[in-house]
DNA sequence: CGCCGTCATGCAAACGGTTACATTCGCACC
DNA sequence: GGTGCGAATGTAACCGTTTGCATGACGGCG
């Protein structure tokens, strides 16, 4: 009922031979008459005897475990990224430990340990936990293998989507619209975990406004904490200023339907009286209609998982570049700025 | 680099006792003297030593796991549910596996090797996955430490809100506001993984009916698929009718979402010309002044989780009620259905 | 002063696999 | 008919802990 369940060597003992032939055997190495393997098969079975992983793990020193630690697991990006790299990650024989890190402190108690971590799991992918380059030197000398994702560092492979790009793109599409006061609704400027979005995304914003000849007005920034609420409170005050812009570009949707809601309170609506393109491609954008720059966090994902898999089978191709940028992006253009027409 | 590090006997080469006093000096096991415990673990913070878990979970038979299966890792609900699960776990110690299973095969591949299981974490959290009575027993005489959320076995204990309660909190507040024509968006009748949520609810929502005084129309009911699009679709349905409700329930607010825009592309608008409830509370809920049945996904998790730690501790209290009913379930009245008065 | 209980420590046997190396056997080849 | 080779299998060391039991020291008490 709760005892161990029958060893390896109950099987051997069941089947006359050695316990290092049913473990070959059931494992499909080769060198195994077909006659044995098959007989072997067939008291595992009976017996209903499984490889106890725990004695796996000693013996080869692989767990077949993977953690990802992103910064929480219920976040709209974060558990899609999750669920896509779980995805590729169960059909290739691993497990997955999904670890919140939702602070600095957190993200150094996580951290503090690479020899432990080492020993834990056969990778880690770590997402948007930019951290310093000290201690991406210390997870490297302690061998862990590890992938980065949302950001880069000097000594880990990375999946990226090109942020830059993203603002570029949603700017200039405001530009093309013919906008030339376009506010921004951003992230939090000093967020606990100074995760390098924001910074990127601002800085495509306004290339693409330069790229216009537009003035670029720091004063028409204003931070939406990545949140709806957030993005409430951000665009009311944009539209409470004696010269609000005509267009925003919010950096994700959940702040840009908080920016609808304060647009509607003030009796206005989009595109109209305020144009507004968010990020993400949310499933509820598409309700109201919102324009967006589409991002597909299952695919980066799925990307970050099998590079970690690759590290982990030890291709260490020397002309494998370090970063590898997911064409991923794509703008969706709805009703918040083109219109019904 | 990559090698394995220090073992436990270097420790207690360097510190000139044998490695059981070490074990014990780092554990805190009572019967080290305190001399001997410091010295000890100075070495092995000199060393860099850290205890590999594979072999401590080898001689224990703890791993120190813990397993949880959602449909979907990044559902509004499930994703909520495991960040209060891994919080939970992660404070007692634990890691978390995250694992989906998406589909009745799925299931079948997931449950269907108890021994395995049992061997590879110390205790399993079933989310809705209504599995038949006979699979919760193969897993009970497996001896998988296990707890079911959003369901229930006769076999292991379970944490649940009360559904039908959700049913009919909404119910009976559209019937108080003076609706007697109330349609229902529900879930996907025949879901793969026929989970239970739709039927308690649609009972709650007869039994209001019932109770008032009201007719029952099969007919009003129809399936969103627990989706925003899906939500849509059915509440298109529901209005073209040549006799269409006045207010509709609708089980989950992603539904209800759907539901607002399909009202907006009719020229209606909520709560006049047709009220709605959903469920969930979610956080966009308010930007459309959704009315909504607040559920609290992350305190359920963290229920859940410590239910599991109280089984895996052994604690066998006969007389703890197998089924614990979360009360977390309460209404939040908005605009959706009560206007703005 | 001897006896005994208590506390600190050590010894060695698990835990349940994997795998390098040795062994056996049959067979083809010269 | 030796000789050599490769395939199939066995032997046993190893992975790094935990833990039951034995041992030894020490102090109090009769």
């Amino acid at each position: 009922m709760s005892g161990r369940g029958p060893s390896i060597e109950d099987v051997a003992a069941e089947a006359g031979v050695s316990v290092a032939t049913v473990s070959r055997a059931l494992r499909g190495l080769p060198n195994v008459a077909e006659a044995t393997r098959s007989r072997v098969e067939e008291v595992a079975e009976r017996l209903n005897y499984r490889a106890d992983p725990s004695a796996a793990r000693l013996a080869t020193g692989r767990t077949q475990l993977v953690e990802i630690a992103t910064p929480t697991v219920d976040g709209w990006y974060f558990s899609r990224f999750l669920a896509g790299a779980i995805d590729e990650l169960m059909h290739a024989g691993y497990e997955t430990i999904a670890r919140p890190v939702e602070s600095p402190e957190e993200r150094e108690e996580f951290l503090a340990d690479p020899a432990q971590l080492k020993k834990r799991v056969d990778g880690v992918i770590l997402v948007d936990l930019n951290i310093p380059d000290e201690v991406a030197t210390q997870l490297h000398d302690a061998g862990v293998r590890t992938v980065t994702a949302g950001f880069s560092t000097r000594r880990f492979p990375s999946v990226l989507i090109d942020d830059v790009r993203v603002g570029h793109l949603a700017t200039s599409h405001l530009i093309e619209l013919g906008h030339t006061r376009i506010g921004l609704i951003s992230g939090e400027p000093n967020h606990p975990l100074a995760f390098s979005v924001p910074g990127l995304r601002l800085a495509g914003y306004s290339a693409a406004l330069g790229e216009h000849g537009l003035r670029i007005d720091p004063t028409l920034e204003e931070s939406g904490k990545f949140t709806a609420q957030g993005g409430r409170i951000a665009m009311e005050r944009l539209l409470t200023r004696p010269d609000p812009p005509t267009a925003v570009f919010a950096m994700s949707d959940e702040m840009a339907f908080g920016a609808w809601r304060a647009i509607n309170d003030a009796g206005l609506q989009w595109p109209d009286d305020m144009a507004v393109v968010g990020v993400d491609d949310h499933e509820l954008a598409e309700m109201v209609d919102l324009t967006t720059i589409r991002l597909s966090p299952r695919d980066m994902g799925a990307a970050a998982a099998r590079r970690l898999m690759e590290l982990i089978d030890g291709v260490e191709c020397p002309d494998t570049e370090l970063e590898s940028r997911l064409d991923v992006v794509e703008l969706v253009a709805r009703a918040s700025t083109i219109g019904t027409g």
